[in-house]
RNA sequence: GGGCGGUUAGCUCAGAUGGUUAGAGCGCUGCGUUGACAUCGCAGAGGUCACUGGUUCGAAUCCAGUAUCGCCCACCA
């Protein structure tokens, strides 16, 4: 009922409804399908107790456009949706909970913290649908997947447990990064280095003499943490240095301790660094670790878990480790040990989730080695980087693929064990015999003594250990389900790229490894596209975070705006892989193109009356008027452009596409013509009104699915011989150009029709003439005579004027006319009176503009080379260029000639 | 120390494979309510595409370098 739409378009009545209407109808759920093409994405899943923010906005903007595209395009389309149990993340929400509570996770037990944190997912899960519905995200809610389902508990420890049994994965003491704050140990990724202001000390270590006795020579060492000298167990210099080549072998004296340490030689020691000469402390540096390796020292710790001094810390055991500093080199100045202290900058780690400062520990944890060959010349590492070099995995935009390559280079093992209670415990037993038995399903006993008394290993996995096996696990993998032999590979996944190594690279490692049967297929890889999208950030360019408190909620721009105006601004806004920042008049100017395009409709909609329409017939096409031809061959070409922009990923770039040949062509030029002839009762531009806003409402709905559903809806009863059933856009076979009706010559004579309108309104603002007035206007024209003719009274409504247009022979008249050029056609419009000096003035600027093209086009067709060496179409048009300009220059000087 | 990106109109940004007189939105100037839309219309102003050199008939686009801002990676204590 056209009369039920208001004028103004208002999302909120609409977008519920229509969600609701598509998930009745069951269209979001993709089944295989053997007889269609498979089209499949995962969608990364939000940690289950954080709220959406912008940056899902975007994926989902971006996710559901290509989902949307694909399912109008005949392929069973699934995007397969689920939340992330962020172990560390979740965790650390539900301690601060519990701290409010004035408790810690110790005091209620691992059972309890355990049930309270499944109910935070529960509430929270819900609200993560919630947003994701408002944005019209088209995705199978019926397969979500939480990644602590059991199906998935499953896929990871069958994972762990092959990746054990190939030697992939052991147990093994070493350096690790320790964040005493959240009590666990984290992978190299997960430590943020942070610049930070410090002193670099300098402390001197006596030399010992040959029965113990101190020298009057010593050594000096520079260091920025002193209290870990207390576990130094050596001095290393380097093998070279002048310096100190006569006291390699020989020791020092631990200040305070009184220990005694060896100088020992290693290549690692920098000599142009501070002395030339490092302390070694294998338990607090990882540097330190690997030279104590080399050198068999040992590793004695002082710092304990909690950051605090330990037994070994001699005077200051309790101490906190920087309380402790500052009393260790107070007590080194007092003894005459403190050289000197220079002000120095450095890094220092911090824990990405908490901030706290990480500590090195040696520490014994899971690692995975993916750098282990588990067939000849393949490694976890090399298949990845294999799969990304040839093109196997295509990266969007493509430099980021060096970036993936250059860190999968000198990737480290993964620390994958955490010393938390929420997410996927480890699955391995340990018995009183010493043995561990690591197995999928809970073991009954030992499999190597049988008793029954095993205890399973309290720590959990790193989350991305799981969301890495995405792709295959949440289709069913490791069974060999319909969905995996359908859907796996996936087609397309995207992510900001600043979660390109914990993820991306994990899934591809991951997926090889366990899809590695489907190797031969090559279907062994996760995802044939991966997307890398930019961050969104603030106003000012800042990151957005809680603590900043410029955090944009999503869901409130989508009720402000609309939800279509919302994914519209995002995913025009920027380009892949780019950052972009949030502007709120983006989205207006989004929210202003929605209300247009309902206006639009609204107005062809009242202009359908009772009749019914039917589209255009490509056979009838000389029968159409040039406007009608011209609307259907920029169509036609749109929807080419647009289909193939997609196929680039180039989403942005065909969003804009869409909007300005709705507004600017459509709206602005076809619209307004259409207005004289639908006065005169001539129903063809109610078909061709209909059509072209009916392919460009599909066109446009994966950009903006709710108003062009809801617009759809309307259109449909309307249209002839849809008695049948009226089949919901969502559904609608995607546009596809039929390039019979794309007519160049009828898109120049439109162009020039244009053209000479805006001519004939400049002119009319330029001198003043108020609205009302229509004044005569006398047009010749050679070259568009025709189409000038035909479009005569639309120019006369569009542009308030009387036209005539007169034969190639007759002369313009002369007396009060204002006179204009557009390329070799000739505009004269009547005016009252003619200021004579103002109008020389104004075709004499006309002219020098009209020389300045001329000489210009002139001097490129007088270049022999590029005669010899442009192709044909760019000097054929350059030449027609030429003439038009030719002939506006000559015009507009015979004009100016007969100005009195 | 490596690597990547940005630098285009006052502001925010597009310009995929080099070829219209370089575009959009907002802002600005002037006019305008002719029943789709003032969340609108019309007409304008505004840019030596950071800089220097090169390749090419032709460069915002490709190459080399410079400046500047930002990001990522890296064990200088």
């Amino acid at each position: 009922m056209p009369s039920a739409l208001p004028s103004t378009y208002n999302p909120v009545d609409v977008e519920s409804r229509i969600y609701q209407m598509w998930e009745d109808g069951g269209f979001f759920n993709a089944q295989p399908d053997q007889g269609s093409d498979a089209y499949a994405v995962i969608m990364p899943p939000p940690n289950v107790t954080g709220q959406l923010h912008l940056g899902h906005g975007l994926e989902d903007a971006l996710t559901d456009a290509l989902v949307r595209w694909r399912r109008m395009r005949g392929f069973k389309a699934l995007w397969l949706p689920g939340e992330d149990h962020a172990g560390i993340a979740t965790q650390n929400v539900i301690e601060r909970e519990l701290a409010s509570e004035g408790l810690s996770r110790h005091d209620v037990g691992r059972e309890e913290f355990l049930k309270r944190t499944w109910e935070w997912v529960e509430q929270y899960r819900g609200r993560i649908y919630e947003q994701h519905r408002a944005l019209g995200a088209s995705a199978d809610w019926s397969r979500d997947v939480f990644t602590l389902d059991p199906k998935i508990v499953r896929a990871v420890r069958t994972t762990f447990v092959n990746l054990y049994n190939d030697g992939l994965i052991y147990k093994g003491l070493r350096m690790i990064n320790w964040c005493p704050r959240c009590e666990t140990a984290l992978s190299d990724l997960e430590v943020d280095y942070v610049e930070e202001e410090a002193n670099l000390y300098h402390i001197r270590y006596p030399i010992v003499g040959e029965g113990g006795m101190p020298l009057p020579d010593s050594l000096t060492v520079a260091t920025v943490r002193p209290e870990t000298m207390l576990g130094d167990t050596g001095v290393a210099v380097h093998p070279e240095d002048p310096r100190y080549e006569e006291k390699i072998g020989k020791t020092v004296l631990l200040p305070i301790i009184g220990r005694e340490l060896p100088i020992i030689a290693d290549d690692s020691v920098k000599m142009d660094f501070g002395t030339g000469a490092l302390k070694v402390t294998p338990a607090h540096d990882p540097i330190d670790w690997e030279i104590g390796q080399r050198h068999d020292l040992e590793a004695i710790v002082v710092i304990e878990r909690d950051a605090s001094m330990g037994d070994e810390a001699g005077p200051y055991v309790g101490l906190d480790r920087l309380e402790a500093r500052e009393a260790i080199i107070r007590d080194l100045d007092e003894q005459g040990f403190l050289e000197s202290v220079v002000p120095y900058t450095h890094t220092v780690g911090h824990c990405s989730r908490c901030k706290d400062s990480v500590e090195p520990l040696p520490s014994e944890q899971w690692w995975v080695g993916v750098n282990q060959e588990y067939e000849p010349g393949s490694s976890l590492a090399s298949n990845a980087s294999l799969a990304i070099r040839s093109g196997r995995i295509n990266v969007v935009p493509e430099r980021f693929s060096r970036t993936f390559l250059n860190w999968l280079d000198d990737i480290r093992d993964w620390c994958i064990s955490r010393q938390l209670w929420w997410g996927h415990q480890i699955p391995v037993w340990y018995c009183e015999c010493g043995e561990m038995t690591v197995a999928v399903q809970d073991p009954e006993s030992c499999s190597f003594c049988g008793s029954a008394q095993l205890k399973q290993d309290e720590d959990v996995l790193d989350t991305w250990f799981s969301s890495a096996l995405a792709p295959h696990a949440d289709l069913g993998w490791p069974d060999d389900t319909a969905d995996l032999r359908y859907f796996y590979p996936t087609t397309d996944m995207q992510m900001g790229y600043d979660i390109m190594f914990f993820w991306c690279a994990r899934m591809v490692m991951l997926g090889l490894y366990n899809m590695k049967s489907e190797r031969s297929d090559e279907r062994d890889i996760p995802f044939k596209n991966i997307l890398f999208h930019g961050l969104i950030r603030d106003a000012n360019g800042e990151k957005m975070t809680k603590s900043r408190g410029n955090v944009v909620d999503p869901l409130i721009s989508a009720s402000t705006y609309g939800a279509d105006a919302f994914r519209f601004a995002l995913l025009t806004g920027s380009t892949l892989g780019q950052d972009m920042k949030y502007n709120e008049e983006r989205l207006v100017a989004a929210r202003n193109f929605a209300n247009k395009l309902w206006n639009s409709a609204r107005f062809i909609l009242m202009n359908t009356k009772q009749e019914t329409v039917s589209p255009p017939d490509i056979n009838n096409r000389l029968g159409f008027a040039v406007e009608d031809r011209w609307i259907l061959s920029r169509l036609a070409g749109l929807e080419d452009e647009v289909n193939s922009l997609l196929s680039a990923y180039q989403l942005g770039e065909a969003g804009r596409k869409i909007h300005d040949f709705l507004w600017s062509e459509f709206w602005d030029w076809y619209l307004e013509m259409c207005k004289v002839r639908l006065r005169a009762d001539d129903m063809v531009p109610v078909d061709i009104l209909t059509y072209v806003l009916k392919r460009a409402l599909a066109l446009l709905h994966p950009f903006m699915p709710f108003i062009t559903e809801e617009l759809w809806g309307y259109l449909q009863p309307s249209v002839s011989g849809t008695d049948s059933l009226l089949e919901p856009l969502i559904i609608e076979p995607y546009p596809v150009s039929d390039k019979t009706w794309i007519d160049l010559p009828v898109e120049s004579a439109m162009n020039h029709v244009i053209d000479v309108n805006r001519s004939i309104r400049n002119i009319r603002v330029e001198k003043g003439l108020p609205a009302g007035i229509r004044p005569d206007v006398f047009i010749r024209s050679d070259t568009f005579r025709a189409e000038l003719l035909a479009t005569n009274e639309a120019t006369c409504f569009i542009s308030h004027v009387a036209l005539s247009i007169l034969d190639s022979d007759q002369e313009l008249p002369s007396g009060d006319f204002a006179f204009a050029r557009v390329a070799s056609t000739e505009v004269a419009l009547a005016l009252p009176q003619v200021d004579i000096s103002a109008e020389r003035e104004r075709l004499n600027s006309e002219l020098m503009d009209a020389e300045a093209y001329l000489q210009k086009m002139e001097g490129q067709l007088s270049n022999t080379n590029f005669l010899e060496k442009a192709p044909e179409n760019v000097i054929d048009s350059m030449r027609s260029r030429l003439s038009d300009a030719k002939e506006r220059v000559q015009g507009l000087r015979n004009r100016i000639d007969l100005l009195e």
